[in-house]
DNA sequence: ATCTAAATCACCCTTTCGGGTGAAGGAAAT
DNA sequence: ATTTCCTTCACCCGAAAGGGTGATTTAGAT
């Protein structure tokens, strides 16, 4: 932040100095007033915009809060969910198709789908969407 | 877009239209030019950092608390998505199928199909668990 | 040794999803 | 008046998901 402002000051004396220099040098006191507010305007509006881009930039705050994930292995025995059933219903909640969780655990498509149909009756749903969302209320995912 | 570049050319004409006031009204001639390179650098660090501020991506930030949840309209507004397609996405998240969906809301399955394939667009994502989860990260839905 | 649960895979079939294209009506902004 | 955006809907096609049944292998329990 620091750096930010010594550098606008700079800058603004730098300009300041260009502009002395115009004045004096070429008796260009006539040059319309337009111009000099357009190149000030120019300049700092991109300075502005990489400062307020900076800003932003910064401003990444990842909140959080609190609650870490703690899973719940008495839901867990109570629904008669096993380990494997599990990492596929935390792949499946990542968003990764039934293909893609195949290929991630080196085994086929059809074991798969078995697995998330397995899941589906133990959890008592149809659909994978419906799956994730109650898995979470049941704090079998994070 | 347009309407800023239109703010921007008034901004400038306001503000030579002042400086030229203060000339000739006031025969300040000799009035510094660091104070007129002041006060318009001022005016559009203001405006640039405005609108580096505006247009700029902000990173994602994950708030998972159990608290009240609370919409980001940035978001929304600058994924461009539009009210209807927030209804869709908050029902999809929801669990509901497309038909359900189109039931809900007394319109055809073709229509909810349009949405959420816009709604995919502007997630940058192409299935609907990952759908509810970046858009659960981004805060569009609890 | 036998039983059981888990994990693996296959095949069939239906439904749902997702992608692409096109289009029409209405509201709002320009 | 024109353009732009939103909303609505249709049709086609291929891919993915879901449902049902059955089978094999392996590890752990009885």
């Amino acid at each position: 932040m620091k750096r930010i402002i010594i550098f606008y000051g700079i800058a603004l004396a730098v300009l300041v100095f260009l502009l002395k220099q115009l004045e004096y040098r070429f008796f260009i006191h006539d040059l319309s007033i337009e111009f000099y507010v357009g190149i000030i305007a120019f300049f700092f509006t991109v300075l502005g915009g990489w400062v307020g881009y900076r800003f932003t930039q910064r401003k990444v705050v990842i909140v959080r809060s609190g609650n870490a994930f703690q899973l719940d292995p008495i839901q867990l025995e109570k629904l008669g969910i096993s380990k494997r059933e599990h990492e596929v219903l935390e792949l499946m909640a990542k968003g990764l198709s039934n293909q893609e969780i195949a290929d991630k655990l080196f085994v086929s498509l059809n074991t798969i789908k078995t697995h998330i149909s397995n899941l589906f009756l133990k959890l008592e749903v149809s659909r994978r969407t419906q799956a994730v969302k109650k898995a979470k209320e049941l704090q079998l995912i994070p």
